[in-house]
DNA sequence: TGACTTTTCAAACATGCGTTTTAAACTAAT
DNA sequence: ATTAGTTTAAAACGCATGTTTGAAAAGTCA
C-alpha cells in the first residue's frame, strides 16, 4: 500500500475532506454515507471517527475547509478604483463564476446552496464571516449608482434582486437545463450571462437614480411617476 | 394488489398524501421516514406500501397531488387585457405569493424548490406540464414591454432575471432571515416585495425597449451605448 | 347470512447505516 | 532495540429504516 507519508500532517485528512466535500455536496448530509466517503478517499472507515469524532464533525470541518478554499481562490476585491458600473459587473461576474464554473472545487458552492436551503449551524458561521461582507460590497455599489440614502430600503431590495438573478442559475439549474437545453454553461456563456445580469441591473438602478436626481433637483415638479401595482 | 381508490373515497390515502407532503417538504425524500409520515397520518405502516407500492411511489403521488392543488388554487391567468406592466406585476406577485405565502398548503412549493435543486424524474413532469407554460407567459410579457424580436435571446435572459429575483426569497430565505432580521414576510411585506421586483424589472426592460426603438428609428446614430464588460 | 374483496393492523425481516472496539503497523525519541 | 505515541486496519455492535408477511377487520354484494 506504499504511498502513506505520515509526517506531512494529515495526508488522509485532506483526502477525507475532499471526498467528503464531493459526497456531501452531491447527496446532502443525510444521504451521504461515510462508507462512500472513505471509499473515495481510500481510507479506513474508522478514520472519520478518529480524526473528526463523527459524521457531523466531518461535515463542519468540510464546510470550514470549503470556505477557506473559496476565499483563497476568489479574494474579495473591493476594487474601489473602478467606476460603479465596472464594479457591478465585476461583482456579478465573480459571483457567477464562483457558483457555476466547473473548475476543480465545484462542490464548494453546491454545499453552500444546500446550506441556504436547509440551514444548519454552519450557515450562521458562513453568513457572519462571508456573506455579510459580500452583501455590503454589492450594497455599496448599488448606493453609488443610485445615489440613494444609505438607509433607503431600496438598496437592500435591489441588492437582493441582483444576487437573486445570479443565484437563480445555481438553484434552478436543473430547470434551466430542461427548459432551455440550448443554454450552455461554458466559460464563454458565463461571461455573456454576467454581462446580461450586470446590464439588466444597471438599467434598473440607473432609472432609479434618475428618479432620485429628478426628485432632488426639482421638487416643484410633483413626484416622478413612481411605478405602482 | 389494488392501485385504485374504491368505495370509501380514500380517506387514509388523503391523510397520507397530506402528511407525506409535509414531511417530504420539511426533511427531503431521503431524510423523511415512513414511520413519521404514518404517525402524522394516523395510519398503519403498511398503508403506504399497500396504496403506493413503496416510498418512491408515495413521493411521486405526493408530487402530482401538490401540482394539482397548486393549479387549482392559482389558475394561470394570462389576463391579456391588462397593460404589459400590470401583467408583469401580476405575474411577479402571483409567483411570490405562491412561493412564500404561509397559507395552508405551504409545503407545495417547498417540495418544488427541493426538486429544482435535487431533480428526480418528478421534475421533468413538472417542467413539461407547468413551468414551461409559466415561462411562456413571462416571456410574452417581456416581449410586449421590450418590443424585441421573438427569438432575441435577451427575452429568455430577462425572463430568467425576473423569475430569479422572486425565487431568491425562497431558495435563500434562510440567508435573508439572518442577514436582515428586520425583513418580515407577512402578506403586506410580500406585496411590497412584489412591487419592488416588478418595478426593478420594469425599469430594466424599459431601458432595453428605449434602446430598441432608438436603434429602429435612427440607424445613422451608431449603436446606443451598449454597456459591456 | 355468507362468500368475497378491500383495507387495516401488528409483528417481523433484511439491510444499511453511524459508531465502537480491539489490535496491528508505523514513526520518533530514548 | 525499546519504548511511547499516533495512525491505520478489520470486524462487529446497535439501531433505525424500508419493506414484507399473514391474519384480522371492515366493507360489499348475492
Amino acid at each position: 500500500m506504499g504511498t502513506k507519508a505520515h509526517h506531512p500532517p494529515a495526508a488522509t485528512e485532506n483526502r477525507l475532506l475532499e471526498s467528503a466535500g464531493e459526497v456531501f455536496a452531491e447527496k446532502g448530509f443525510r444521504a451521504a454515507t461515510i462508507r462512500d466517503i472513505i471509499r473515495r478517499a481510500k481510507a479506513n472507515i474508522a478514520a472519520v471517527n478518529y480524526h473528526y469524532g463523527d459524521k457531523q464533525g466531518l461535515y463542519t470541518a468540510v464546510f470550514r475547509y470549503a470556505r477557506k478554499c473559496c476565499e483563497e481562490q476568489f479574494p474579495v476585491d473591493a476594487d474601489a478604483g473602478a467606476t460603479p458600473h465596472e464594479r457591478l459587473h465585476a461583482f456579478v461576474r465573480s459571483l457567477l463564476l464562483r457558483i457555476l464554473d466547473h473548475g476543480r472545487p465545484a462542490w464548494h458552492w453546491q454545499l453552500m446552496a444546500r446550506e441556504m436551503m436547509e440551514p444548519t449551524a454552519a450557515l450562521d458561521e458562513m453568513v457572519e464571516q462571508s456573506i455579510r461582507r459580500e452583501f455590503a460590497i454589492i450594497a455599496t455599489i448599488v448606493r453609488d449608482i443610485t445615489r440613494l440614502e444609505a438607509d433607503d430600503p431600496r438598496i437592500r431590495l435591489s441588492a437582493n434582486s441582483i444576487v437573486g438573478q445570479v443565484l437563480f442559475y445555481r438553484h434552478a439549474q436543473a430547470v434551466v437545463h430542461r427548459l432551455h437545453p440550448e443554454q450552455e454553461f461554458a466559460r464563454k456563456d458565463l461571461e455573456e450571462l454576467a454581462i446580461h445580469i450586470a446590464d439588466f441591473s444597471a438599467c434598473a438602478l440607473e432609472t432609479i437614480a434618475h428618479r432620485q436626481t429628478a426628485k432632488e433637483n426639482g421638487k416643484h415638479r410633483g413626484g416622478t411617476r413612481e411605478r405602482s401595482a
